[in-house]
RNA sequence: GGCCUGUUGGUGAAGCGGUUAACACAUAUGCCUUUCACGCAUACAUGCAUGGGUUCAAAUCCCGUACAGGUCACCA
């Protein structure tokens, strides 16, 4: 009984070799430096900012370098598969302006290197586990789930190091009649990878972030195929789709780090090339006085649909997040301040190599300042299409009278320093609700006057102002100048300067006046100019208005 | 417990042997101003986790310590 016996007893439909699968997927054509990436995620869960950063990176890796980026799915732990994950991934990357050169999704393959679906590469992940077993390099192993647990318990009360190597590993020198004959029992059984490396040993490994590190030798017979579905394990399916799909940089989170010493053995044992690894740092989040990594189920900023649901613009999100993640970024944008961002060139050596906390307040920011530079067309499109789906309500009362909400997002746009009062499209109705006669109908709040609190003086400011003062054409040097002359009649000063100068001449400053004239009419103390506001409004809803008070 | 990594202001960070320790965000104050926002200006690390060493000189190099994070699954 040899190798090749146990190797065809366990797969016996295997009749390719992994020589089949070179030729099947050769050396890519690419021109020199161009980088093969990709986005691998497991759909155990939403994606999240992590997710997010990953892509990121790995788009502007494959974009600058001419090279290509695919999306792979990393669905082999059928267990923990959340409904709707991948269909989630896709959109979120679709939103946010990443399109994979390679992809498998709804039936559809794009690109030569696939299947592009882990659970779909079953054949594959087969014909190479037969060869490790043909070369002796891999064994099943009957231990039960409970012993190996009992075994790390042991290890863990004697501070002895955990896992699976030396003597702990018992099946790795079963006689193959042995092995064959517990198989052909039906015993259940994982295939091990049989380590022969040493952990006294140690070899030295180029990250691509860190640089050089220093590791021991892997010696753990750390398994490769699963029992129940005959899935390959992360390590194993990562050697094989890498080398496939010929990779050339893996970025992954700073958590594989520690799984290079295996990574590098199983590579080292089938001779391939190992692509270049950027180990990205995670995502922290400060929790009261602790910083731990930010988690999907306690953060909601963590998952993407935080950000689309609050309506931040892609950009505003994709700036972010390169921000974080190499610290060059913030200056080449300053000085392209209108390139795309992935002709950014991309350092992994800048990466930040400790975790970074996610900055919302960064985030409002740098928001605020893409919302300000849009013109009110492009404006009204985001918001609208953002409203359609998360606020049909207001998306109905935009789209009523197109022309009149763009005056109303039009208010100091589209000028050399424009408002920056939107973060995200969920901003916008509380700033501008009270455009909206439904809105202004419905709403509750009521009028809290300043400075000025006497009600009665109120009714006169106001009432002499449309009385008296108040011309509806009016230019804006007009405008103002008989605001301040109602202030003057009501013992206000002009202009504040004067106020300052002499405040006991006076009871309060044109502020206070236009003041009373804002809330009357919109009920907030902080608008946008008053002229333009009264000029979209009209006198003959203003007046409506101000019968209430 | 083993292995790996990290530690510069509230946050992200630049700096990599000689700097007044960049820059951005946040915060505070002032100016501007009809409110708010914008813009402008100013302030904010007496010290680069800590102890020691090397050096004329250290945030920057070396060693120890502390703390933090990661990992040690038939999860990725």
């Amino acid at each position: 009984m040899t190798n090749k016996d146990l190797a065809d007893l366990i797969f016996p439909n295997i009749t390719k070799t992994i020589e089949d699968y070179e030729k099947m997927y050769p050396e890519r054509d690419l021109p020199e430096g161009a980088k093969v990436v990709r986005f691998a995620p497991s759909p155990t869960g939403f994606m999240h900012i992590g997710n997010m950063m990953s892509a990121v990176i790995n788009y502007v890796l494959a974009k600058k370098s001419g090279g290509v980026f695919f999306v792979r799915n990393e669905d082999t732990d059928q267990a923990r598969t959340v409904e709707g994950a991948v269909d989630f991934i896709h959109k979120t990357l679709k939103h946010y302006g990443i399109y994979p050169d390679e992809y498998e999704y709804e039936g559809k393959i794009v690109g030569n290197y696939g299947p592009y679906i882990q659970s779909e590469r079953m054949e594959i992940y087969h014909t190479f586990v037969k060869h490790l077993l043909e070369i002796g390099k891999a064994y099943p192993c009957f231990m039960s789930k409970e012993e190996v647990d009992e075994i790390r318990e042991n290890q863990l009360t004697a501070k002895k190091r955990i896992g699976i190597y030396g003597r702990f590993a018992r099946f790795r020198n079963l006689p193959i009649e042995e092995a064959m004959e517990r198989i052909k029992n039906g015993e259940k059984y994982v295939i091990r990878f049989k380590s022969d490396g040493d952990f006294d040993k140690k070899f030295v490994f180029e990250e691509q972030n860190k640089g050089k590190m220093e590791f021991p030798l892997n010696d753990l017979d750390f398994p490769i195929m699963k029992s129940e579905d005959l899935l390959p394990t992360y390590h194993f399916a990562h050697l094989v789709d890498d080398h496939l799909m010929r990779t050339t940089h893996v970025v992954r989170g700073e958590e594989w780090i520690s799984s290079v010493p295996i990574h590098y053995e199983l590579f080292q044992t089938f001779g391939f090339k190992m692509p270049k690894y950027i180990h990205n740092s995670l995502i922290l989040k400060k929790d009261g006085d602790t910083i731990r990594k930010i988690s999907k189920r306690k953060d909601p900023e963590a998952l993407m649909f935080y950000y689309t649901e609050k309506g931040y613009p892609a950009s505003a999100v994709i700036e972010s997040v390169m921000t974080i993640a190499n610290s060059n970024y913030e200056e080449w944008r300053t000085g392209h301040p209108d390139a795309p961002f992935y002709e950014f060139d991309f350092s992994p050596k800048k990466m930040s190599s400790s975790g970074a906390l996610f900055d919302l307040d960064k985030l409002d920011n740098i928001s605020k300042n893409i919302i300000s530079k849009m013109s009110k067309d492009e404006l009204f499109v985001e918001l609208t299409n953002w409203a359609s789906e998360y606020d049909k309500e207001f998306c109905e009362l935009l789209n009523r009278d197109i022309e009149y909400t763009k005056r109303i997002l039009n208010i100091e746009r589209e000028q050399k320093k424009p408002r920056k009062d939107y973060a995200c499209y969920s901003d916008v109705k509380s700033k501008i609700w009270y455009m909206f006669d439904e809105l202004w109908n419905k709403e509750s709040k009521g009028y809290e006057f300043q400075t000025i609190a006497d009600l009665s003086e109120v009714r006169n400011i106001v009432k002499t102002y449309f009385d008296k003062y108040y011309v509806e054409n009016d230019d804006k040097d007009t405008w103002f100048s008989k605001v301040k002359e109602l202030a003057k009649e009501f013992g206000y000063a002009p202009e504040v300067k004067e106020y300052k100068e002499n405040p006991e001449n006076y009871k309060g400053h044109v502020g206070d006046v236009s003041t009373v004239l804002r809330i009357a009419i919109t009920r907030e103390a902080m608008t946008p100019d008053l002229y333009e506001l009264m000029r979209i409004l009209g006198r003959d809803r203003m007046l409506k208005r101000i019968e209430q008070i």
